[in-house]
DNA sequence: TGTACATCAGTGAACGCGCGTTCACTGATGTAC
DNA sequence: TGTACATCAGTGAACGCGCGTTCACTGATGTAC
């Protein structure tokens, strides 16, 4: 809502306590449709999703989606989000409810399958960020940020290990081969572990590989227990990580 | 070509030697075909495939195709057993060229490097295969066999370590997590290494995984080699294997 | 408070597009006798 | 060897489909005075 302010003639937006019945319905036709989208994700994947079908699915003409997504591209783009939200979000809740647990390994273990439960809830969500790109669509800068929430979990769990001293020191330190950019995001690590950076990127492969494979079917009539087999991938992963062995 | 044998009476069909002009321009036909789907492929991606721009590039009409394979989704099957064959062949000459090196470590660098670059130069090809599932494609029995070559040549990299004794033991032997019919097909390890299986598929999932990462833009604007990195990920992933450590 | 005007949400028809697949056909190649 | 017939490769028109996006429009909501 605009005013003015009759003293000092400046203009004054008021946000969200006072909205508008328009803005308010804006809000809720806008989560509609993407809840929609959602669904249609659900059915037919990110290339097949198709502005008229969700159109459809909302009940509205084609034409009035053009009043809330400029294009095919930002619906998809506002979905990608999403998605990157979600999963960083189940992530950051794992870890945050596994806070005081003194065994690191353990608590790797427990964002490894929050993230794996959310991909199996979802999984074309989890399909459209990390699978393979969108022919013809390109990532806006809008998703680096959500993208990057994972990772910082991870980074938390590894820094968080170091400094109850239960992470194994690097056999030699060799130089990074992570851009400085990235390097100063994650805050320089402690003295010895100069390579805590590049262990965080192999945690993030091979957590979002293992999921990855279960997930698009390469493990079928391979492995007998999934559940039992991704514990296990991801234990053997810890102690690639360096932490500690659970006892 | 169908001949009947006047002494047996029976029917004789000789295959490859004495071709007929059909038979050979056929098969000239369908690898033409192939090859402007494989261009195709490239340029578009699995999903967006299309029948008629295959026709296009070969210039025949688009009905014509449907004497070659019997709809879309025929043509997009011979693609991926291709592309298995393709990962599967480069990983089996990288093999075989590394046999006598007496270094395991050296041998799993070596077919990891060669499958990265069959990946890099054949991008779709490889997202074909180890991508997200094209939505309403389901891949038929065709494709295991080509499929497995990959697992089995890594399979056969740890076994060969065993044989050397260079392979690592495990710390505690755990029931397997593989079904019956798989540790059957790779053949039962010998008796300590109850969980070489396991370690296959950890190296497969681990391999692939990571150049999944590097070819679909995860790792941009985050890793500043990608070539130093991937040598160094495949060597932390060969001690986690229970390989040596490489000189 | 009432009125005139501006903004916005949503409609429905229309655009041009490329798709997979079918079908009746023509002409060339192969086969049986 | 020659002939009659069967098989096969390829054509071109047609089918019905759903898509993203544009556009002129109607009616409701918001704003300025």
């Amino acid at each position: 809502m605009r005013t003015t302010d009759p003293a000092t003639n400046t203009v004054l937006v008021t946000e969200s306590v006072f909205r508008t019945a328009r803005s308010r319905a804006r809000a809720e036709v806008t989560s509609e449709i993407l809840d929609a989208a959602r669904q249609e994700l659900t059915e037919v994947g990110a290339v097949a999703l198709a502005l008229r079908a969700v159109a459809r699915r909302v009940g509205m003409a084609p034409s009035a989606l053009y009043r809330y997504f400029a294009s095919r591209e930002e619906l998809l783009t506002a979905l990608i989000i999403d998605a990157y939200d979600g999963i960083g979000a189940c992530a950051e809740a794992s870890a945050a409810r596994t806070a005081d647990d003194p065994d690191p390994t353990g608590r790797w273990l427990a964002v490894c399958r929050a993230v794996r439960d959310w991909a199996l809830a979802h999984p074309h969500e989890f399909t459209l960020v990390y699978g393979s790109p969108v022919p013809g669509y390109a990532a806006p800068t809008d998703t680096v940020g959500p993208a990057t929430r994972l990772p910082h979990v991870l980074a938390g769990l590894l820094t968080g290990a170091v400094a109850d001293g239960a992470l194994t020191p690097p056999k030699r330190s060799l130089p990074s081969l992570v851009r400085p950019e990235i390097l100063a995001a994650f805050g320089r690590p402690p003295a010895p572990f100069g390579d805590l950076v590049e262990r965080t990127i192999i945690a993030w492969t091979s957590l979002i590989g293992t999921i990855h494979f279960e997930l698009f079917g390469h493990f079928r009539d391979v492995i007998a227990d999934p559940d039992a087999y991704f514990t296990s991938a991801m234990t053997v992963t810890a102690t690639l990580l360096g932490l500690p062995d659970s006892a």
